[in-house]
RNA sequence: GCCCCGGUAUCCCAACCGGUAGAGGAAGCGGUCUCAAACACCGUCCAGUGUGGGUUCGAAUCCCACCCGGGGCACCA
């Protein structure tokens, strides 16, 4: 290299040092990791993928900024880390850009990609650029359409006409996952409900699987994801219990988590707006009010059914179901209060030991029967008791608890063939289709004679037609059904005239598997090399947003399963540590446009430079939480790089010079400092690394101005040491710090400096010595003392013998190196 | 309503298995340098850990209750 190493400067000047050495680390590339000579172990650590809505902006500068200290920190220990980066493409904003301004979406994207990669370049995040992939590029979305076909051959992806999510404002259907509080992930309109046909993938047959290889996770990801996946997924156990209906062949089934209770069932209730609600009310006297309620649910906000403290709302059907065990007849409702989709839609109502049966049995006043001993009345209290208890009233369940009483009216149901044990889930069916234009297009050709026809594999990918001339304003149908030419086709397997799907896929399809075609973003003949994955897979380390925790993160879960099901991955979890970071807000708010409290990144990076912004965001508080940028000084951050940086020019020994013949408490310092950071480093306290730099920094500033001196060697050990772990944070000081101390590029490849333990060893430590509890001396000992040595010690302490007035000893508690507790007797 | 996570100095945050409450930073104050200022450097102030109880020789740390803040779930039978 013969780039200027500035070693002449003496002011630190941030807008210098990163022009001089952008250039160099292009022409290095110190983070590429797919040669094939390189023989250091290998690890992948991943950032999630960003959308390219812009430029990047204070978010993204956290996030990476977080990811790259993982990665570069691997680096400096001696692996072979695959970092790589890509665009999220698809979606709506594109769409909307194009609606708004009459941009085209792939150019629109393509400028705001090429404008991230330049800022990322600049924020000198260590990314493997030879590894990009955009997942609009048709290169890539043609393998959403194989895998598509995969799962529809195998049964896991299918069309199915149901109630589905649909958000007025974006036009199209949305997956629950999308469904935040009632109102759309994206644009927080209330999601109304509609009847289509749609296309799903069968997450639901994963449901065990997603749940139970959690505990590989534990410990690993953080519990809070882990907590919400696990609340997503629902999964509850109790029973199918068959009640006969009078007037109708069939048994209604019912599910139950409480089978136990059903000698206590007064009533029965069917969501009013399942199909069983209407065939139970069609050709009753019921049957005109039923119809009026109906109307009046489905009036019904999604926002306000979930409202809580509703008042019950329902209608008698002027029918009657069997009680299985003791033959009662109850009567049937139709209520609001009853989910059409959870279970079979209906429920037999235990008013004294459910909450929401006893509301609405107090409403329409139903018969309350306790059937489980908890001491009061839930008739009277009007709360139902959900605890355990003795049964009364229940016949063969007498004086069981509840446990025995499941099991043994399972047996009972069973023996009876009116019932069985049985597991619900609130997981429903991924909704991938959308009616959108900016995504994949579904690779199904409908054809009048042969029905749902696959894409022959030789003609993928499906492109999208070009967005021009074709509407893509919102309006309920898919704008590529417009698109004549592109939609109508032959049918691949009789040949007759027939159409495309016009639908494209939810864009989590496309993240879902992204970080499997890194390992070759190009590869033409495969989604990717099984080979390629298994050197690279499981990412190790995954960094991004809790926002995923459900959505992306749970869905990736679903296709490596499903990977794996099909003999292409070996694992079943993609990824094997998950870092959540925070987010950046503003004095306690989210930034946005509209609060007007929006930092601009750009700006921020102008005055203060990249590594003092990087730095803010590592130095902030730990990763996880968010960060508030009132509460941080990029200028302090500036100030301490430059002090850092100044070391480099102080230090006048020779590269190479020995630093066992240097100052041993310098030593001491960085090799603690070394240590220490790596240790906090591995288990993300970021925060805390930092301050071990700083510490560094504040020892070797001590040394030079009024230690051992600049020519120490222990100083250049320790400015060294500065400079490796600062490239981890603020790689252009480091590079200009390591350049000053007279070595080549990069720093970032310097590798981390073998701890010498010895060096950890502290040559004394303070004992503290303890009277009742108080501190009464302090002791400097060795560390190394004995637990004898050190008792007398310390009651040979003449505070401590003032401490105890001749009063005498209890016990001595001892705890060496570092405490006494003498307790008085 | 249920379930998680968190309350430490003016602020952001450290503190290993229970063992000296302070690593680091910001702000403040004082000083050195300077004609003066900025920068830089040096020094310094500041809490007994949300509240109340318990366990222990010893509690920020463990247990119980409560308060406050943040998050998740929420008519899922």
């Amino acid at each position: 290299m013969t780039a200027n190493t500035g070693a002449e400067e003496t002011r630190y000047d941030f807008p210098t040092i990163q022009e001089r050495w952008l250039p160099v680390w292009d022409e290095l590339a110190p983070f590429r990791s797919g040669i094939p000579s390189d023989d250091r172990p290998k690890k992948y650590v991943l950032d999630m993928f960003p959308y390219p809505s812009g430029d990047l902006h204070m978010g993204h500068a956290e996030a990476y900024a977080l990811g790259d200290v993982i990665a570069r920190y691997w680096v400096q220990r001696g692996f072979n880390v695959m970092h790589p980066i890509g665009w999220d493409a698809f979606g709506l904003p594109a769409e909307n850009a194009a609606i708004r301004r009459g941009e085209d979406p792939v150019r629109w994207t393509y400028d705001n990609i090429a404008q991230q990669k330049a800022s990322m370049r600049r924020y000198a995040c260590s990314f493997d650029w030879d590894r990009v992939l955009n997942t609009c590029d048709p290169e890539y979305y043609r393998w959403n359409q194989w895998f598509f076909l995969q799962m529809f051959q195998r049964g896991l992806a299918y069309r199915k006409a149901s109630n589905v999510n649909w958000c007025p404002q974006c036009q199209t259907v949305l997956a629950n996952e999308q469904v935040v509080a009632g109102q759309c992930e994206r644009c927080d309109t209330n999601v109304t409900k509609k009847k289509l046909t749609q296309w799903y993938l069968k997450i639901t047959d994963y449901a065990d699987r997603l749940l139970d290889d959690m505990t590989q996770l534990e410990g690993k990801w953080p519990e809070k994801v882990l907590l919400m996946q696990r609340n997503w997924i629902g999964r509850s156990t109790g029973a199918e219990v068959d009640f006969e209906i009078e007037g109708r062949d069939e048994p209604v089934t019912v599910y139950t988590t409480r089978p136990d209770t059903l000698y206590g069932a007064t009533f029965f209730v069917v969501a009013a707006d399942s199909d069983l609600a209407a065939e139970l009310a069609n050709g009753t006297d019921a049957e005109a009010e039923f119809e009026q309620y109906l109307e009046q649910v489905k009036q019904t906000s999604e926002m306000d059914r979930l409202a809580t403290d509703r008042e019950k709302t329902g209608v008698f059907l002027q029918r009657y179901a069997t009680n299985p065990v003791n033959g009662e007849q109850i009567p049937i409702w139709a209520s609001d209060y009853v989910l059409a989709d959870y279970g079979t839609g209906a429920i037999m109502a235990v008013p004294a030991h459910d909450q929401r049966d006893l509301d609405f049995a107090r409403t329409f006043d139903l018969p309350v029967r306790v059937v489980v001993d908890a001491g009061e009345d839930p008739a009277v209290t009007g709360e139902a008791t959900a605890d355990d208890g003795l049964h009364v009233n229940s016949g063969p369940l007498d004086g069981l608890n509840k446990d025995d009483a499941i099991a043994k009216i399972i047996e009972i149901l069973a023996e009876r063939g009116t019932g069985k044990e049985a597991v619900n889930y609130r997981l429903r069916d991924w909704l991938i289709s959308r009616q959108r234009y900016w995504g994949t297009p579904i690779p199904i050709i409908h054809c009048p004679a042969c029905g749902e026809v696959p894409v022959p594999g030789d003609q993928l990918p499906v492109e999208l037609p070009p967005a021009e001339g074709l509407d893509l304003k919102p309006k309920g149908a898919s704008p590529l059904g417009a698109a004549t030419e592109w939609a109508s086709v032959e049918c691949p397997s009789c040949g007759q005239q027939a159409t495309r799907d016009p639908d494209t896929m939810d864009t989590f399809v496309d993240s879902s598997w992204y970080y499997l075609r890194y390992v070759d973003p190009h590869d033409e003949n495969a989604a990717f090399d099984p080979a390629k994955v298994r050197e690279w897979l499981p990412v190790d380390q995954y960094v991004g947003g809790v926002t995923h925790a459900i959505l992306h993160l749970l869905y990736s879960r679903f296709f490596t399963k499903v990977l794996h099901d099909m003999g292409l991955v070996d694992f079943t979890e993609p990824f094997t540590r998950l870092l959540n970071q925070g987010m950046v807000i503003m004095e306690g708010s989210a930034m946005s446009k509209s609060r007007g409290n929006l930092v601009r990144l750009s700006d921020e990076l102008a005055e203060h430079g990249v590594d003092a912004i990087r730095l803010s965001m590592v130095f902030s508080g730990p990763p996880e939480d968010d960060v508030d940028w009132a509460d941080v000084s990029p200028a302090g951050s500036a100030k301490f790089l430059a002090r850092a940086w100044r070391l480099s020019g102080d230090v006048t020994s020779d590269p190479g010079a020995d630093p066992a013949a240097g100052d041993i408490s310098v030593r001491k310092a960085t090799h603690r400092a070394l240590h220490d950071a790596a240790q906090a480093v591995e288990t993300f306290r970021f925060n805390v690394a930092v301050a071990r730099f700083m510490e560094l920094v504040n020892v070797l500033r001590k040394a030079i101005d009024s230690g051992p001196g600049p020519a120490d060697p222990a100083v250049r050990e320790g400015a060294e040491a500065v400079a490796i772990m600062l490239s981890l944070v603020a790689p252009y000081t480091a590079e200009d710090m390591w350049a000053r101390l007279g070595h080549q590029p990069s720093v970032a490849r310097a590798g981390w400096p073998q701890v010498e333990e010895e060096l950890l060893v502290e040559d004394a430590v303070t004992c503290v010595v303890q009277v009742a509890g108080k501190v009464k001396a302090r002791l400097e000992v060795a560390p190394g003392i004995g637990e004898d040595e050190l008792r007398e010690l310390a009651l040979a302490d003449e505070a401590v013998v003032a401490a105890l007035g001749g009063a005498g000893i209890r016990t001595v508690i001892v705890r060496p190196p570092k405490l006494v507790n003498v307790v008085p007797g």
